[in-house]
DNA sequence: ACGTTATCTGACAACGTTGCCAGATATCCA
DNA sequence: TGGATATCTGGCAACGTTGTCAGATAACGT
């Protein structure tokens, strides 16, 4: 069906040796030759088999992501991210093969063991590894060498790498900024424990409200999964409460969805009654009125990094004894969740050029100094 | 480094040809035999390796799957549902291999290459296959025998299929319930008319608004590119126009995004002084205020649906003269944009089992019909 | 006893590439 | 003139797998 090597070589009249060399350019080759198994190559449309290739190499150029949701425009993110940095070294073309979990601790187990079936390379980590596949992949490390780099989360020192936001730096500013509005009942909706980024946030915030003179008494703080369901949950359950926050810290996008929408369904309003500022930046966070106040870090930088770490794992002599930290900053982006004001509210991000997120920074808040 | 079957031969102490039968379970195996092939297998932790496979079956097991922007929830639906299907087909087992283009002609047609080069098995197209790119898709599939799938598009006819929503009733049931709240100067963003989803959408609209009797000198009808800004910029115009319109109909999610913000930003209310309604199901659509009213449906069905035909594709016999047309189901999704009116403003919807669509479906306007 | 069939196994040639070795000319320097 | 070197080419064995063929033994029916 599809010209090989041998095709060409027959209607070139040389051998396939010679033919695979001209294609490589590689050795000593004679002008008039190469220019008439170049014709033929033209003629009968040749394309290397990138499969033969990689028998031949013994290597499949493949990199492993497995991801959350693919669904999740952070994710997305992160795989163009990824995609871009791979296609940027021009050869050898290496592959993103795709895993999606779908939060579900059976299927990334499942993908573990995908991942060693397809034989990638190096795998990106995207996902949160729950205790029992953590020991899938430490074994993908130490027992066949595969380099793995985490997406936001400290696996236990067998990665490669991590990269991450700014996480506590971020989640300092952003609790700061939260204080200057002089909220003192603030609820903190956090991760879950068992992961450092939940952790980092959490400890910025700490950080904030310990230089505010905050004592934890005064605090609502309570861990959710990142889920919509548990943001929407814990707030509904806070603003029912005896004592509810005048202002709410969301650690995601997710769980400030859900906190939005139990603060509307309980008759409130944002932010006269209750303040919301979240981490993560949310898509389309410019639409909702409110205008969010969120800190935004750019998603696809951290997948860009993640697949440097990854390749570069696979070329350099030994591991470390420590991880590869990456940290990609963060920004404030100030909107109105937070309970600033500005004096026009008249919005031009769309109609401009440059990132509506970068504009929104620039904007003074006529009553705070954010 | 990873064992082979020459590996786990030697130590069963069999010849490769035998440990070969065992892996894949076929011919007369003797069973202390197969016990000690087992046992190697086991002892070395074999796994076959996919790349010779794929050399020796002459096949590479890849579907290719050029997409806009993954990033966009739509997009990344798309692949889940395709994932879905490609793996619930235990064996053989297939390979995603997808392509960001984002929304770049240059790229596009490049994918078109890179499809080549990889020697998938069969394309699904969820990218606008402009009219450079066109004659690209058509020689995959002409001349190199590769069947292409299409989301949403019809491309002349070379495709193997095409899977779109039901464009034509949707945008009738959307169009009809918003001339049922009574507006008479509706504004239409409609696609590019070289987009057959476009003018599908188009035709239900225009289906719907003759039924009322309406003539189209009343109609205000541009066509956008499918963006946020595009979307901002028309409905921006037609709000600074002299006889603006009291309603709008977006033909897709982004361009609705863009209306809605040039609606505030002019200080106008939804659905007071401007209703809104939009094809294709928003994202987070129920956490907007007011809820939009949206015509929804099941993306990742379309990505399975997709999915399936490709792989259709190459096992039946020959193509056929005509794509086969798959549509899946749309429905109806009414929130307040529209301006329907609910007793109880009360949103359930998280708390409950359930998609949250469906259930905004069931609600009953105290005001219309719908 | 024989031939026939069932059961079990190994050797070998592919699949499309590439790397190595060896051979054939042509060119160069002493 | 001779030997060394540069230039050019083909043959062949791999990479890890599978399918075919053929051989070996055992079990069977006549």
């Amino acid at each position: 069906m599809v010209a090989t090597l041998k095709d060409v070589a027959r209607a070139a009249g040389v051998s396939v040796s010679t033919v695979s060399r001209v294609v490589r350019d590689v050795d000593y080759i004679d002008a008039a030759t190469r220019r008439r198994v170049l014709d033929a190559i033209q003629a009968l449309q040749y394309r290397p088999n990138p499969v033969a290739r990689r028998l031949k190499y013994g290597r499949t150029y493949t990199i492993g992501f497995i991801i959350h949701d693919i669904s999740n425009p952070f994710y997305g993110h992160l795989v163009i991210g990824a995609d871009r940095y791979i296609s940027s070294i021009e050869s050898p073309e290496f592959d993103l093969f795709i895993v999606n979990t779908g939060r579900d601790p059976k299927k990334e187990k499942h993908a573990a063991e995908v991942m060693l079936d397809r034989r990638v390379e190096g795998v990106i980590l995207a996902s949160t590894a729950t205790s029992e596949c953590l020991e899938a992949f430490r074994e993908m490390v130490v027992q066949h060498g595969i380099p793995v780099v985490s997406i936001d989360n400290y696996l236990g020192g067998f990665e490669y790498g991590i990269v991450s936001a700014e996480n506590q730096v971020g989640a300092y500013q952003l609790m700061q900024h939260l204080i200057q509005h002089g909220h003192r009942r603030i609820g903190v909706l956090a991760g879950p424990e068992a992961e450092s980024h939940a952790r980092e946030r959490m400890e910025g915030c700490r950080q904030a409200l310990q230089e505010a003179g905050y004592t934890s008494e005064g605090m609502l703080i309570a861990a959710g999964n990142w889920s919509v369901e548990d943001g929407y949950r814990i707030t509904r359950e806070w603003l029912e409460g005896k004592w509810p926050p005048t202002a709410i810290f969301s650690s995601n996008n997710l769980m400030c969805m859900g906190a939005l929408y139990a603060i509307q369904e309980c008759g409130l309003c944002v932010p006269r009654d209750v303040a919301v500022v979240s981490f993560d930046g949310v898509e389309f966070g410019t639409f909702l009125r409110p205008i969010l106040t969120t800190l935004g870090y750019d998603w696809e930088r951290i997948g860009e990094e993640a697949a440097r770490l990854v390749l570069q794992a696979r070329t350099v002599a030994g591991y470390s004894d420590q991880p590869h930290y990456v940290r990609v900053p963060v920004q404030l982006l100030i909107g109105e969740s937070c309970g600033c004001h500005f004096a026009s509210n008249r919005r031009r991000d769309i109609g401009e050029k440059g990132s509506s997120s970068a504009r929104r920074a620039e904007r003074r808040c006529s009553k705070c100094e954010g």
